[in-house]
RNA sequence: GGGCGAUUAGCUCAGUUGGAUAGAGCGUUGGCCUCCGAAGCCAAAGGUCGUGGGUCCGAAUCCCACAUCGCCCUCCA
């Protein structure tokens, strides 16, 4: 419909341009949105403000010379009007509202997709924890958020990978081998000191019992051999226990990347011998730096350290090159926001690797405030507490879980109450969504008991659907595909929330206010493919989200 | 001290990238089930958009300064 309108005012300016009453400026682009308030009409426009500067001359006089060429051959508008400043102002005839369903009824599932993507291969990686201990609900939060942002850029027609890169390589890997080698002793009644700089967890004392068991007291005298294997038998483990736990978050990748490969490869070593042979690193002080502030970062930082050992960021240039070396076209990374300072030096390598910044864009999610009936649940990684994933998705779902890591603006902080989440009441939004989709689907029981089937478009007669509340559902069902390109150009999921809550709330209100089946067969018929139609929207806005459609609840 | 982000109704938050009288949920108050699911609907009350300047026909939105809060300023990951 939007569409429409804008070739509406294209073919008039054109026009007005040849007639001579408009002078040939730069036309810019024109854009139609929909007004808050009702009497403004279904769509405005603010073109003859743009113009008037250009044109030197007031807003009005322009809307009313495009008005007055505005040529409504389909006879889809009941009138316009100039108002304001010099907005147009478009009434939509109320019966031509319907035939915009025609389009959710042939797209069916694929109701909402776009190509904007045009087939990009885009890289997201989340998660990307370190495998010395489970999964905690900030975690979550970028779990779902990163899933959810890859399938809003599939629906908008990219071609998407998820990927989890293991950081197994790093001092905390022996830390974490050292820390189940004291654990294990302390089972064979030695006297240790259990030293504070490691993990305190109790999972750590349960993988020093499994191994006593499987191994029994091989390892006593072998510190270390104990803790080659121990690293890697945690590791092995966590990251298990971290699969597993994002499943239950509905969320899996399509490849988990190890940070390790990359030193097996060499691919570190040879990506500094790059950098080195391009001259954007340098030597000074028994380190090497790399000229970061080149690219805009506020300091140069350092790649090879003194002892000789890469750092964490050579590797990370070393896996971005891969990246790019699997053709990847894009690559996107969701980052916890504690690591918003990190982006400069990551864009500084990106373009030292000969791409564009654009290649790399960050997504960061703000920290998780866990609360329980409004008290924060203390956590603190070091010692060992905190509630993991698992416990939240056990305790309030995983539909509940992820919609409300959804509904805010993934760079705010959030509070999570465990209480709030498993209400099932109004005060929990999830619920109220579900439940629009449950009514249509009982409703939908209902018909077909009496005997009708669901209508396709070309059975129903669109022009009965005239009603405010009919046509204000329609309208906002024709959204949804400009939403969720939106909500993909942006990297925003919270959109998608915000909008299904519109739409439940849009349908409601119809609901209250007419009756589906009635006594008269034509009108039910159009109903029924009404909230068929608005259905499949909710239907398909919860699968982008993750989030179950339940027929019955 | 420097950088980034935040500041919108009693609370939690949106605000379509500069548009008309700033919105939603929760909470509060009052209505709506002999009738397709009341986990719902309708209505009311509630605001100096942190403060002060500036740009613009027009600012919650853009620019500058200040205030408060959070995060980051490792040769840790």
């Amino acid at each position: 419909m939007k569409d429409k309108l804008l070739k509406l005012l294209e073919v008039s300016i054109d026009s007005c341009l040849e007639k001579g009453i408009l002078k040939k400026t730069d036309i810019p682009s024109i854009e139609v949105e929909f007004p808050k308030e009702g009497s403004h009409g279904d769509y405005a426009s603010n073109v003859a403000m743009i113009l008037a500067s250009s044109q030197r001359e007031a807003p009005r006089g322009i809307a009313e010379r495009i008005v007055e060429n505005i040529s409504d051959s389909d006879r889809i508008l009941d009138k316009i009007e100039i108002a304001g400043p010099g907005f147009i102002n478009f009434f939509i005839k109320a019966n031509v509202w319907a035939v915009l369903l025609r389009e959710v009824d042939t797209l069916g599932d694929r109701y909402g997709e776009s190509n904007i993507g045009n087939g990009t291969n885009v890289q997201v990686e989340f998660v990307s924890a370190n495998p010395t201990g489970p999964l905690h609900i900030g975690h979550a939060r970028g779990a779902v958020i990163g899933d959810t942002v890859a399938n809003l850029l599939q629906a908008a027609g990219f071609s998407v990978s998820r990927e989890y890169y293991i950081n197994d390589a790093g001092n905390q890997m022996n830390m974490l081998g050292e820390s189940v080698y004291y654990r294990y002793l302390e089972l064979m009644g030695e006297n240790v000191s259990f030293p504070e700089t490691c993990y305190q967890g109790g999972y750590i004392t349960e993988l020093a019992r499994e191994i006593y068991v499987k191994c029994g007291d091989r390892f006593r005298s072998d510190k270390e051999g104990a803790i080659l294997f121990m690293t890697e038998y945690a590791a092995g483990s966590i990251l298990g226990g971290i699969k597993e736990d994002l499943e239950t978050l509905g969320v899996v990748f399509d490849r988990y990347f190890s940070e390790k490969e990359l030193y097996k490869n060499d691919d570190v070593a040879k990506i500094l011998q790059k950098l080195r042979e391009e001259g954007f690193v340098y030597e000074e002080g028994g380190t090497l730096w790399f000229n970061t502030m080149d690219f805009g970062d506020e300091k140069d930082r350092v790649v090879v350290r003194e002892n000789g050992e890469p750092t964490y960021f050579a590797a990370d240039i070393a896996y971005h090159r891969n990246k790019y070396s699997r053709d990847f076209d894009k690559v996107i990374n969701v980052w916890g926001a504690d690591h918003h300072g990190y982006i400069p030096r990551m864009h500084a390598a990106v373009m030292a690797l000969g791409r564009k910044k654009e290649d790399l864009e960050v997504v960061l999610v703000q920290l998780v405030n866990l609360l329980r009936n409004g008290v924060p649940v203390p956590m603190s990684t070091r010692a060992g507490e905190f509630v993991t994933i698992r416990e939240v998705t056990d305790e309030v779902g995983k539909d509940a879980a992820r919609y409300n890591f959804l509904m805010r603006r993934s760079n705010s902080h959030l509070d999570f109450d465990l209480e709030l989440a498993k209400v099932q009441s109004s005060e929990n939004p999830v619920y109220y969504v579900q439940y629009a989709h449950a009514r249509i689907s009982s409703i939908m029981r209902l018909a077909s008991e009496q005997g009708y089937q669901m209508p396709v478009y070309s059975e129903i007669k669109p022009d009965l659907l005239t009603t405010v509340e009919e046509c204000e559902l329609i309208k906002i069902i024709n959204t949804f595909p400009e939403m969720v390109e939106g909500s993909a150009r942006t990297l925003e999921p919270h959109r998608i929330p915000y909008y299904i809550n519109d739409l439940a709330s849009k349908f409601h209100s119809f609901y209250n206010k007419h009756k589906v089946v009635s006594d008269n067969v034509e009108l039910t018929k159009a109903r029924l493919f009404l909230i068929k139609s608005t259905g499949t929207v909710i239907r398909n806005a919860l699968r982008l989200l993750g989030v179950s459609a339940p027929e019955r609840m």
